[in-house]
DNA sequence: GCTACTCGGGG
DNA sequence: GTGTACGAGTAGC
């Protein structure tokens, strides 16, 4: 028989002392398959002057272990040289392979690819990669393990797919028994509830829920959680998921009911085999759980990674992401609700909408294309995507490149290598990117042109060949580049190096998914190439940080020192010529990017002398180094070296389109209130797009006045800080932890635990600051007074302040105090000689309003302080610019 | 500016 | 499982 299959998960079985690699997969009508495969055997290499006696000693000491020995011609991983015979040796069992290499490690010279997991030995080996696809030429197999059609396969053959198969995704949530004062514990606490969401309907259900009692309704009722559990492995079974997801999953549900299972002495078999058990690896706080076969998603993880919340409970990120809530009950309230007959049913869809929130976010938001794209690119497994980081998919290409080109890779170095790197590496120094001193303050006459170098650091390893495999570590013949750090690297006419033809391999790759996107109308297609095109973007910048990584294969502190020296080299030499040749001002630079300004207020013009000035410089430039030019900053607020934001216009297909960019500047921060957040992006906004700088002082001195005259809202002065332990062990003061005791204090029969939320407020008093926070609800029920003075000096003007600082605003002057604060100031009238002229010229268009101090609705005359998103108010009306006397049609560009 | 340590999410 | 492992943010030097 002959299938097609797209790889989720490979694992290998011992069969007759030999390894049998399962590679399990969908077919494009989604039927699961697992193919068996035993053409492949461990093996490993080894330098040394004495092959014989080697080959000898491995033979006496493991005896049958040894498959077979050969001397092999391959080429060395660092330093450019010739190939050398080394000692290839063949094993019959992988999990062996640590003892033969840690018994001959100190006999010889040295080892290479003997850490390599067996699964991505026989993937590496045959082209095959985590969620590519295979054709599969065999006979069917009957085993009593595999839970899937079996196939023993003749050959494996890759193949070209852009598809991705649809994946039947279950969500769980699971309820346990919940203590007070007491985190739940695997060995006392059962689970009393397992809520189940479905991708696809199972048996026509879109979700269910099993209940460890008997309770009427909707649900699927147990006499116990013993046989509610083997109910969860039944569907598990019967609905057969490639992705079990949760919110949380990796830390709480899968650890727990894995326990439970143990506990209970039930078999743990999740997955699409019989033979392996689901095991739990625990490093630290950190799980991970393995289920041959499927792929664990934790949607908390990869909302964590890919959105940026100020706190990631499934509430806040569910309403955000989704517009939708939890279901409203307090996890102290679960013991309550489980023991109440006519309250469990609250229970009951509380743990069910959990589940279907935590399905929604992959579903919906489709977070897995970027994951899956990576694994395509890299050759990793979904699941070593998921948990892994960047090393893993950098060292599985490497070992391909390295292999066909006939290199052997080295070992992940051991805890000596590292001291030694560490010790080289506080001698010699790493240097990163050069960073230019700007010279603080708001640019807004004229333009900011952005040029940067388009993926400089893979850029420079291609142009000048650096890789470990073209380094010259002696004199020899030959023709070479030298870096402005000094080390050595041979031309890519004497041997191409192995990084710079991945990274080739990879840029050329983007390029051209990114013009098939271009072309693509379907949506859902767009998508996927746009996800590929990222993929092969992060791969391409990752493989300069792995250079330097001390726990990498390939770790040379002289290949990462020159890669960032020519960085360095680069930008300095294009600033240069930029002041030299062209008379225009540097204003700042950073690793990759010039910022200069140009006297103009034309966007196409800036646009075209900027992409002429990049296009003569790309011109001088060796190899693929490309300058580009990026947008223009229509203004710009520089207060340090990497600190600044910017009126950013950028061009796309003629078009131009806007946003405020920002770096290093904080508006959102966990200690933060909202008040001093809102407070910060008003006044950016108004110094960057309206340029009205005395604008922003009114509306700080207003913020200020309605702090003094306690307008503002408790919950914009509120700051929310978790209970992380019991309140006793704390050693330090902190205002959270007061709070909480006081609570306490007050209400000793339902203190506040540990996990609880507090959002406080600091309120008037001479005592240490932490001992005046008391929340929300206290502060009105006995109407105290908040410390306007803290939230002026502490809160609010810190951040604040910084920015007026560059601008020439003393604090004194933001408090009314220094200048004085005229009616008209406060009025939001413009003193002349801080204001930036920020009329927009274009050139196609012509409908302008001079310095727009607000905006005004057509219809019903309601103020803005900005432009509507949709361009209309609420009534309907279409928002015009008002300033300067008068009203005008407005154009957002 | 750097390194060491903490803590998240779940019930 | 040919394992040894997160990451952002803050405190402290």
């Amino acid at each position: 028989m002959k299938v097609q299959i797209q790889v989720l998960d490979v694992d290998y079985d011992m069969l007759n002392n030999r390894p049998i690699v399962r590679i399990f997969g969908k077919d494009r009508n989604g039927k699961t398959y697992c193919v068996c495969a035993t053409d492949l055997l461990p093996y490993f290499y080894i330098k040394t002057t004495n092959p014989k006696r080697i080959e000898e000693e491995l033979r006496s000491r493991f005896g049958g272990e040894i498959e077979k020995t050969e001397i092999v011609e391959r080429y060395l991983p660092i330093g450019y040289s010739d190939k050398i015979e080394l000692l290839k040796v063949t094993t019959r069992t992988p999990s062996k392979v640590p003892e033969i290499r840690d018994y001959i490690k100190d006999k010889v010279d040295d080892i290479y690819e003997a850490d390599i997991l067996f699964k991505y030995r026989y993937m590496v080996d045959r082209s095959i990669t985590g969620m590519g696809w295979i054709e599969v030429e065999g006979n069917p197999l009957r085993t009593d393990t595999i839970r899937c059609a079996t196939i023993e396969a003749r050959s494996i053959t890759p193949i070209e797919n852009d598809e991705n198969v649809p994946l039947r995704i279950l969500a769980l949530d699971i309820e346990v028994k919940t203590p007070q004062e007491r985190i739940p514990s695997a060995d006392k606490d059962p689970i009393i509830m397992i809520a189940l969401a479905y991708s696809e309907p199972f048996r026509g259900r879109e979700n269910d829920v099993l209940v460890a009692k008997s309770v009427p309704g909707d649900v699927i009722s147990c006499t116990s959680e013993e046989e509610m559990l083997e109910k969860l492995k039944d569907i598990i079974e019967s609905y057969d998921p490639d992705i079990i997801t949760g919110y949380n999953i990796n830390n709480f549900d899968m650890p727990y009911i894995i326990q439970r299972m143990q506990h209970l002495n039930l078999k743990r078999d999740l997955g699409r085999v019989v033979d392996k058990t689901v095991f739990c690896q625990t490093f630290g706080p950190q799980t991970k759980t393995n289920i041959t076969g499927r792929v664990i998603v934790d949607s908390y993880r990869i909302v964590k990674k890919e959105y940026s919340f100020k706190n990631y409970t499934l509430n806040t990120v569910a309403k955000d992401l989704l517009g939708e809530e939890k279901e409203d009950v307090s996890y102290k309230e679960i013991n309550g609700l489980w023991e109440d007959r006519n309250e469990i049913h609250r229970l009951i869809s509380y743990a069910r909408k959990d589940s279907i929130l935590a399905l929604k976010l992959i579903t919906e938001k489709k977070p897995l294309d970027k994951y899956i794209a990576l694994c395509r690119v890299s050759g990793v497994l979904l699941q070593d995507v998921l948990d892994g980081g960047e090393s893993i998919r950098i060292e599985n290409l490497l070992l391909s490149e390295f292999n066909k080109k006939g290199f052997v890779l080295p070992l992940k170095p051991g805890r000596e290598e590292i001291i030694k790197r560490s010790k080289e590496r506080e001698k010699e120094g790493i240097k990163g990117g050069l960073v230019l001193e700007p010279n603080p303050g708001l640019y807004a006459d004229g333009c900011v042109m952005v040029m940067d170098f388009k993926s400089l650091y893979p850029s420079i390893i291609r142009t000048f060949n650096i890789c470990p495999t073209t380094l010259l570590t002696r004199d020899l013949d030959v023709e070479y580049n030298e870096s402005p750090a000094g080390a050595r690297f041979v031309k890519s006419s004497v041997r191409e190096g192995i990084i710079p033809r991945i990274l080739s391999g990879l840029i050329d790759g983007r390029s051209t998914v990114k013009k098939r996107m271009y072309q693509e109308k379907d949506p859902e297609k767009r998508r996927l190439l746009d996800a590929k095109q990222y993929a092969f973007k992060i791969m391409a910048n990752a493989f300069y940080g792995y250079c330097g990584y001390m726990k990498a294969r390939t770790y040379n502190i002289h290949v990462a020192n020159a890669i960032t020296s020519y960085g360095r080299h680069l930008i300095q030499k294009t600033a240069d010529k930029i002041r030299n040749e062209y008379g225009l001002e540097i204003i700042y630079g950073d690793t990759d990017s010039v910022m200069v300004k140009y006297p103009s207020k034309n966007l196409d013009e800036v646009y075209e002398v900027g992409t002429r000035i990049a296009k003569e410089i790309t011109d001088s430039l060796p190899g693929v180094l490309e300058l580009e030019f990026e947008k223009i900053f229509r203004s710009f607020l520089i207060l340090a070296k990497k600190r600044y934001a910017g009126w950013a216009f950028e061009k796309h297909n003629g078009e131009w389109s806007d946003k405020i960019e920002m770096k290093g500047i904080e508006t959102v921060r966990r200690d933060w209130c909202d008040l001093v957040t809102n407070t910060m992006n008003a006044v950016i906004d108004m110094i960057i797009k309206e340029g009205d700088v005395n604008r922003a002082i009114s509306f700080v001195q207003e913020k200020i006045e309605q702090i003094r005259k306690r307008e503002v809202p408790l919950k914009e002065l509120s700051v929310t800080k978790s209970i992380t332990k019991s309140l006793e062990s704390y050693d330090g003061v902190l205002p959270h932890i007061e709070a909480a005791k006081k609570m306490r204090m007050r209400d000793p029969s339902n203190p506040p635990t540990r996990g609880d939320r507090i959002s406080f407020v600091i309120v008037e008093g001479n005592q240490m600051l932490s001992k005046r926070a008391e929340t929300i609800e206290y502060v009105k029920e006995k109407n105290l007074k908040t410390d306007t003075d803290y939230y002026i000096n502490n809160q609010l003007l810190p951040p604040i302040e910084r920015i007026f600082a560059v601008l020439g605003v003393s604090r004194d002057e933001l408090l009314g105090k220094g200048r004085q604060t005229s009616l008209s100031d406060i009025m939001g009238n413009r003193r002349p000689e801080r204001n930036h002229d920020l009329s927009i010229e274009m050139s196609p268009r012509e409908v302008v309003v001079k310095n727009p101090t607000g905006f005004i609705c057509s219809e019903c005359n309601r103020d803005f302080r900005r432009v509507t998103l949709t361009g209309r108010c609420e009534c309907g009306g279409e928002i015009y610019a008002s300033g300067q006397g008068f009203i005008g049609k407005y154009v957002e560009i």
